[in-house]
DNA sequence: CATTAATAATTGATGCATCAAAAATTGATA
DNA sequence: TATCAATTTTTGATGCATCAATTATTAATG
């Protein structure tokens, strides 16, 4: 009881679903054909909510490293979804877009994406729903 | 309110919090001066809980996979803290058992494990954490 | 007994994470 | 303006994840 398998503390849970869903949404991109990972997703989602974004700014939005966002970028890059565009004001930084291919993938994604949200929360009434967002935003906060 | 913030849905808090979690352990160990990441800590807590436990059943445990489980005992094995035991009853399989160094480590950590539980569950109390593990159990499955 | 299955562990390929350091460019200041 | 500091992106090193294929060994079966 008092120092029992790991798997029951809350804590692994959290990691346990983070990872389940991280699989979950893999298989079903793949199962539909879709040729993008969970995190390249996100990348490609949050450019298409602020087209022109700088890395930058994405790797704050996407709570990324600067670092990760740059080698997912190229894989996003080259798989022709977004396209990096010089910025005429600096040539330090690149503004962020979504090609025509990133777009239709994105409209492909976002049905599955509302599907995948509606099985995780199978059975689960919405003030549970909430509940769990404000113990997650106050663990979050513990741990900064 | 129909298709906002990533961050604000309950998955993606979920995989935040877990990516926290990660951070915080492995920052925590840093400055302890603990030489082990989050992952090889749950590989090595779970052999000194059972001696002598092989790869694949380490992996079911731990929720790794049995590539995974190889290539991080193989990290444990250099640093000391794991020995690979030779089964006598099968040339397949090793036995896994934690050596003098390891349980030094273990001993190191155990006390520091709870403080982060405690950090973690900073200001929430236990009828809540009861309810974040059902929740928690209930959208695992769902994403089975 | 010989061949085929199944099992345990490893390896290779690829994606993403962190940290630290570097490169390129721009801004600030003496 | 020359130097130094800050910013944006990239790169290298290392750890862990998945998937698929391989190796070695053991079990099952005809």
């Amino acid at each position: 009881m008092q120092d029992k398998d790991l798997s029951s503390v809350f804590l692994f849970k959290i990691e346990n679903t983070a990872k389940q869903f991280r699989k979950y949404k893999n298989r079903i991109f793949k199962e539909k054909g879709i040729d993008i990972t969970s995190d390249q997703w996100i990348l490609l989602k949050n450019i298409n909510e602020e087209e022109g974004i700088n890395q930058t700014e994405l790797a704050i939005r996407s709570k990324k490293e600067a670092a990760a966002v740059t080698r997912t970028l190229d894989i996003l890059e080259r798989k022709k979804m977004i396209v990096r565009k010089a910025n005429p004001n600096s040539r330090r930084v690149y503004n962020l877009m979504t090609s025509a291919q990133g777009k239709k993938v994105i409209e492909q994604i976002l049905p599955i994406a509302l599907e995948i949200r509606k099985q995780a929360k199978l059975d689960i009434p919405d003030e549970d729903v909430e509940v769990l967002n404000q113990l997650l935003d106050k663990i979050f906060d513990n741990l900064k």
